[in-house]
DNA sequence: AACTATTGATTGAACGTTCATTCAGTCAAG
DNA sequence: CTTGACTGAATGAACGTTCAATCAATAGTT
């Protein structure tokens, strides 16, 4: 709304930042107010503590997720064509924006993913369930749990990002060869019963 | 060797055991000290730093993760079978030893995951390079990069072991469920003229 | 219009704590 | 006696958090 809501973002998106570069311990609240622009203090003002800030962060960086995949997916088109958009999408998503990755990946591991955090309401996780139910529902994955489903697919596409923004470095194959990826995944999920469509 | 080597060791498991449960910045020298009952002065006479202590923590993880795995690997079986040998033995040894799984987690998405630290040598991707390489070379595996093979299972199998640890409280699925993923993943990569066997 | 009062956000210096690291002194083995 | 590991109290820097003081905006009064 007004400008309280802008400066609440402001921070957010700075501790997203500056908690990508240096991690969770690397990034003390005065430069992240600094870089927001605002005093240390103001910090506390939107935040009860640096904890409580990173927990909105997760939030926030979920939120987006689900905003950004959510609106590019159309529940009309076929589901073999949904599951590639989605694949692509989230590649994009992750590549053009490494922070939301990279912050999650942290912060899963670490010890601010609190029991109360894991069950509380996830609106991304349920999206996903709902996206994979479809794909089971309409007979076109194997008749399984859309939660393996999707674990099976994230896990996927997350080693896959790693792979590419951590060990890019190292050892590099063709892009192209990438491309092949989505596919093998399909061939796991598919219901075989629909093979030669 | 000597008690030397078996205090090196001593700080190594204590610091693994404390960082997996309270991260990082979550576990102070001293306590490491402490719990592997040793002076915190004496840390400093086996690593030059913290950060040196737990990049060696880093490279002693995977170390045993190698050791574990290779052990059990029988390079004289049909691939199809060791496939399935590997799964198992990733999934059993991430489970028993939930430290492994949590501190590589915590170290490849952190700062102290350096590009010196990624360039360096790396036995256990050299290891599993080479595991996806037979797969191929002997035709059972689709003709593709054994890089991408690695990205495509070990994703999976990382997927899949962070679920159960971090999602057990919310949503579950029945156990016998979860050994449809291997085939699951087995179907995405095996070669297709190989099928009818 | 001009002026004052009130409210609540904002500031940043200061506080108290925590922690990595050091080092002078102790100890044990050869 | 010598050597080198070991100890743990001491050091100093860094950081999360607080709070008295300031500021800006709005409402109220004449």
């Amino acid at each position: 709304m007004d400008q309280t809501q802008d400066k609440r973002i402001l921070i957010l998106e700075s501790a997203l930042e500056l908690i990508r570069e240096n991690g969770f311990h690397g990034t003390p609240v005065s430069i992240v107010a600094k870089h927001a622009g605002v005093a240390a203090g103001t910090v506390y003002t939107y935040f009860k503590s640096k904890d409580e800030l990173i927990v909105a962060l997760y939030h926030y960086v979920k939120a987006g997720l689900l905003s950004e995949i959510s609106a590019k997916d159309h529940a009309s088109d076929p589901f073999q064509k949904r599951f590639f958009a989605l694949w692509n999408n989230l590649i994009q998503v992750y590549l053009n924006k490494p922070a939301f990755q990279k912050f999650l990946e942290q912060f899963i591991s670490s010890p601010y993913n609190s029991p109360e955090v894991q069950s509380g309401p996830d609106p991304w996780g349920d999206w996903l369930f709902q996206f994979f139910k479809d794909g089971v529902d309409s007979q076109t994955l194997k008749p399984l749990s859309p939660n393996i489903l999707a674990v099976m697919v994230m896990g996927s596409v997350i080693s896959l990002v790693r792979y590419r923004v951590y060990f890019k470095l190292k050892k590099s194959f063709a892009e192209q060869e990438l491309q092949l990826i989505p596919q093998m995944v399909w061939d796991g999920i598919k219901n075989p019963q629909e093979t030669n469509l």
